[in-house]
DNA sequence: AATTCGAATATTAGATCACAATTTATGATC
DNA sequence: GATCATAAATTGTGATCTAATATTCGAATT
């Protein structure tokens, strides 16, 4: 009977008193209470997507609590979680910064998301159900709509939903993870596509896969899911985004 | 199980018990501080290899932190880290599980295992130097005494060590760390392959490897990769280590 | 002026505390 | 003896807190 509990019942103690949370209602529904690390988590991911970091920069654990307005330990835990999906990196510093892209690692990303996403559309293709189509036709047009009034965070947004809602449909525990972290990534990169001026967010290669699913055509939907990850990659590699060597955001 | 950490329990709280490490000067230029964190993470990972961690078994992070003689935090992160290369699974109870097999999962983990590490085979055989042979022919003649004894920590540490030098020689930022995590998840199993009578772990393809790296020959490598895994996925369905469905440990 | 040194500051890793939510054990009632 | 309510112990999460380390920046010396 280990008796540590000082058993300070005082409930007025407010020790800790700091937000005041509103009186956690019991969850309605099914959902568990979304833990501030999970909510964290999610943030920090979309941000590597939209383009809220910078390749090279190094984050700072304090600043992003005050900005997500939460204690340090929710953002450490995200943090080590995106850590080990290579999302960040740590330096021999112990700081954490937004890892660089080579053309080397972008062959290889690119060369594993075609595969390992081809897969995973294979797969969904034979799971397909009218509900998925729709879902997937409703998000694409949302993110048509986005690009129509270019706003990035919309679009990205769009477009990863709409890629993971079809790899989740392939029911495969294995790829989807690693799916997501190869797009992690990628993401700092994925924004600048859309710097460009000619549009590369056409949803032509989102309309053949719509295509291929109600087809259940595997090869094609394969095809479709290789065109979209190589058409994104080949213009940043012609745009020379990253031929540098050493990790520099000035800006 | 229930007192080991008795001895270590030594109230140092205050003081927080100082490693006393050597004056930490600059270190000598080489390896840095071996953070808590970083050992408790190899030693959970060999764990995991190693037929500690039992599938289906929940893990606490309390119980763990007084078994490995450190306090929460190194144990919160590193486990984390885990979940996050899919090495264990958080329930919606938030409770921690080392995840269970099925039919279906094991195909996947042996199918990509086979196209990741074969590739990063053969990326290797490129890069092949002597220094890399011989210490993977070392590797090798020590994992052999290792089975000779019947030292299932040492060959599969021994084994896994083989793999990754290898994998490692590739210098893919990209393949290795998906890899691994592949290896986290069949850890718990792989580690059943030792209740085999017929002895599954003659070095036959370990060899085959090693010759290819001489002779710089891709296809052999690759060869002899896969069938490294097939042969102890194979063992593994055979034995029928995992028809169950749901995930039952009742005992 | 440039380098070096050291105080001031910031940041990380680890420990501990507090709390809510479970899970488990216990006791009362039928 | 079985069912259910309540109490006790565990557990994961979040928040501080401290010591150690790293970084910054401003003098003082060369």
């Amino acid at each position: 009977m280990t008796k540590l509990s000082k058993a300070n019942n005082s409930k007025s103690t407010t020790l800790r008193a700091t937000k005041t949370k509103s009186p956690v209602k019991k969850s309605a529904g099914k959902t568990r209470a979304p833990s501030i690390q999970e909510r964290v988590y999610d943030e920090l991911k979309l941000g590597l997507m939209v383009g809220a970091f910078l390749p090279g920069q190094t984050v700072s654990l304090r600043k992003l609590a005050e900005k997500l307005n939460t204690s340090l330990m929710p953002v450490r835990e995200a943090i080590n979680r995106l850590i080990a999906e290579r999302a960040f990196e740590v330096l021999p510093n112990r700081s954490v910064i937004v890892p660089d892209m080579s053309r080397e690692k972008l062959d290889e990303l690119v060369h594993w998301r075609s595969m390992l996403e081809g897969e995973a559309a294979v797969k969904a293709c034979a799971n397909a159900t009218p509900e998925l189509i729709d879902r997937l036709h409703a998000l694409n047009i949302e993110m048509m709509d986005g690009v129509q009034e270019r706003k990035v965070r919309r679009v990205l947004s769009c477009n990863k939903e709409f890629h993971f809602t079809l790899y989740q449909a392939s029911r495969s525990t294995v790829l989807v993870p690693m799916i997501e972290s190869l797009w992690l990534q990628m993401g700092p990169f994925t924004f600048f596509s859309f710097l460009s001026p000619d549009l590369i967010w056409n949803s032509t290669f989102h309309i053949q896969i719509i295509e291929a699913l109600q087809e259940r055509d595997s090869d094609k939907i394969r095809d479709a899911i290789v065109h979209d990850v190589q058409t994104l990659a080949e213009y940043l590699v012609d745009s020379h985004m990253f031929d540098n060597v050493g990790p520099r955001p000035i800006a």
